[in-house]
DNA sequence: TTGGCCTGAGCGTCGTTTAT
DNA sequence: ATAAACGACGCTCAGGCCAA
């Protein structure tokens, strides 16, 4: 029901009698609605609602109006709440600023000129502010003005004496319809908007069915039309251990079947613009008082949509129409991110062209620091074929993540671009696909972080959120987890079992509407491992040619050690790699050559400040105490005492002693600690 | 043959960067 | 400061494919 008025032109009150006044009239206009009611008025004046609150204002003509307004709600047993609503939230609002029909009347004057000017005209019967006169419509028997064509009244054609006069004005308005008719026609016989249509109808049924309409539907009504049209989907999607994971077609097993992503990207589009052919048009405003907008640009439904792609992507769905990726120049221009999952089949790597620590395998996920290494390999290996005119052209490459990069020093989250203009894409698909080859199943690797650190914010830390929240919003998001604890930081710790619920976590955002945000741990998801190249094998080469090497095996970092004697630099044969895994593998290949990987345990950090274990002596609080002598305000360099003693245990030792019991005791912790990969207190 | 699922091409819009 | 160029993205639509 719409109830509306117009003020007189010359009422040049304040806008807040305005809306007073318009409010008690308003209220009058249905008098049988609101009697023995309580009602809720939302109201764009804020002078009203505080009047009206405090029962008292300081324009007496606005309490004037408020005494007014207070006598109609006891005379009809009212219990009136006035609500504050932005004006340009304020439905009412735009109805007010639509022209009226008094607006689109001409006046007296303007009229006699159009009439003087082009003579007799039809139509627009109200919406002249001219009197109806001289002549009786011989259909119905209204007055209209005696040149007139049509009557005023009915619209029926009338016999006028003077039929030559020009009318400009006059229409042909049956043919006119008729190509109306004959362009609607055209535009809803298209294939598009037949099955539009098709969508409508269905739309229309299962809003039915919850006692909706269009008008009525939210986000929510939405979604569940989606997931009911998701059942009759025929894209099997496999679950992760599913042996047929990866293939095409319909498998012999017990995964469900629904509808491809790309189906519900599209299903949506057609039913937005549905909403939007009915009026409900713009942003949906879930959180205005008043629920309005396309329900199908909410949120809600984009995260939807997001959901269904990922959980496609992770369950290797391939694509069934493919066309050919076409690289750019070789410039790599995609926007990259930690946890990107990469498809690429076998043969899109060149015969000869990949050395065998190099090959990236199809479901291959990537994190980590080496992402664009081993992404910028992907794309020139690629390129490489696909510029290839004997190529046979049956490869694809994908890239599935979520734009986001977590500094391995500051643990900050922060988004990044390469060679790219624009800010990095919010979909997940970053680029197109190619047909699938499924004759050889996606490998599954173990790269994925097993910790995810979660974190709050400052108004609204972990520690704040309800651990019954916490534990259902896990739950929900990526089922049983394996572990989860209280870091010293307040933030959480949490230990996946397997890499779908990694991926899942690291998706979540919210916990019970508080923002959130997941990060792989930063230590706990790397571990370093020694090799001890006694056969040189590695002979010469550069720690960034080995790095390059062994990437594909889960390095992320080599370091070579060296030790300096009589001045000169030695280059060991030991070196340091970092693997993006928790526990480092029992050996890796050197090429064709096995070696053992033993278990990297680092000394003891010792301060050179206050000789003290734990911490460096950028980080030291402490006061400077010689290693020597343990005695404070001099360092060992200047120290002349001809007695040692140690700062950790007291023995006549120097500090920096390696059979220090202290050393041994860190020593022995540090070796728990890198074995059994957890943090430095519980060890 | 028909209807529904599925995907990609094309187009328009919007925001950002670069050139003038 | 402004225009042009560029890329991302959403939406529309057509056509391939498949099962009933």
């Amino acid at each position: 029901m719409q109830v509306s008025d117009f003020w007189p032109q010359n009422d040049d009150r304040a806008i807040h009698l305005k809306e007073a006044h318009a409010l008690v009239n308003t209220l009058r206009s249905v008098p049988d609605r609101v009697r023995n009611h309580r009602v809720d008025a939302y109201v764009d004046n804020l002078a009203c609602v505080f009047a009206w609150e405090n029962q008292k204002g300081k324009d007496p003509q606005l309490n004037n109006i408020m005494k007014e307004l207070y006598n109609f709600t006891v005379d009809f047993n009212m219990d009136l709440k006035l609500i504050y609503i932005p004006s340009k939230s304020n439905p009412a609002d735009s109805v007010s600023r639509n022209i009226s029909a008094q607006d689109c009347m001409l006046s007296r004057e303007k009229f006699c000129l159009v009439d003087s000017t082009f003579g007799p005209h039809t139509s627009m019967g109200s919406y002249l502010a001219i009197p109806r006169v001289n002549g009786t419509c011989l259909s119905c028997g209204g007055y209209n003005y005696q040149n007139y064509r049509f009557c005023q009244v009915c619209g029926e054609k009338r016999w006028l004496p003077n039929e030559e006069s020009v009318d400009h004005f006059s229409l042909d308005e049956y043919n006119d319809q008729k190509r109306i008719l004959h362009l609607e026609s055209m535009i809803s016989s298209t294939a598009y908007n037949k099955k539009k249509a098709s969508l409508k109808k269905e739309l229309d049924t299962f809003l039915e069915s919850r006692s909706k309409t269009m008008i009525s539907a939210t986000p929510e009504d939405v979604r569940l039309f989606l997931m009911f049209k998701d059942k009759k989907g025929k894209t099997q999607v496999h679950e992760l251990n599913c042996p047929f994971l990866g293939k095409s077609k319909k498998q012999n097993c017990f995964c469900p079947t629904r509808l491809a992503s790309g189906t519900v990207s599209s299903l949506m589009g057609q039913l937005k613009s549905l909403f939007d052919d009915c009026g409900k048009q713009g942003e949906w405003t879930e959180f205005s008082l008043l629920k309005q907008g396309n329900p199908v640009s909410s949120t809600v439904i984009s995260r939807y949509l997001r959901a269904i792609q990922m959980e496609q992507s992770f369950a290797h769905v391939p694509i069934k129409q493919a066309k050919p990726v076409k690289p750019s120049g070789g410039s790599l221009s995609l926007p990259w991110s930690e946890g990107l999952r990469v498809s690429v089949t076998p043969r899109a790597m060149p015969a000869g062209a990949s050395s065998p620590g190099r090959v990236t395998h199809a479901g291959q996920w990537i994190l980590g620091a080496d992402f664009e290494d081993q992404l910028h390999y992907i794309w020139s290996s690629f390129s490489a074929l696909a510029l290839d005119p004997g190529s046979p052209r049956k490869h694809s490459i994908a890239l599935v993540g979520t734009p986001r990069w977590v500094d391995g020093k500051n643990g900050e989250s922060f988004s990044f671009h390469m060679a790219q203009q624009n800010k990095p894409s919010k979909s997940a698909l970053i680029h197109k696909k190619r047909k699938c080859d499924d004759s050889e199943p996606c490998r599954e690797d173990d790269s994925w972080p097993r910790f995810i650190v979660i974190k709050g914010t400052e108004e609204k830390p972990i520690s704040k959120i309800s651990p019954f929240v916490i534990h259902k919003q896990i739950q929900s998001v990526a089922g049983t987890v394996k572990k989860v604890s209280k870091m010293r930081s307040g933030n959480l710790l949490v230990e996946c079992s397997n890499k779908s619920q990694s991926t899942n976590l690291l998706t979540m955002s919210t916990i019970s509407n508080f923002p959130v945000s997941a990060s792989p741990h930063n230590s706990l998801n790397s571990c370093k491992g020694i090799i001890r190249d006694r056969s040189q094998y590695l002979g010469d080469l550069t720690v960034e040619e080995i790095g390059e090497e062994l990437s594909s095996q889960g390095v992320t970092n080599v370091i070579r050690f060296q030790i300096k004697k009589n001045g000169n630099i030695i280059k060991l044969n030991t070196y340091l790699l970092t693997f993006r895994t928790p526990t480092p593998p029992p050996s890796i290949t050197l090429g064709c050559f096995g070696i053992r990987v033993d278990m990297f345990i680092p000394n003891p950090i010792r301060c050179f400040t206050c000789q003290k274990f734990g911490h460096g002596s950028k980080q030291c609080r402490g006061k400077q105490r010689c290693f020597k002598c343990s005695d404070e305000g001099h360092e060992g360099t200047n120290c002349h005492s001809e007695s040692s003693k140690c700062v950790n245990c007291g023995e006549s030792h120097f500090s920096s002693s390696r059979d220090c019991p202290v050393y041994l005791k860190e020593k022995n912790i540090i070796k728990i600690k890198t074995e059994r990969n957890i943090q430095l207190p519980r060890s």
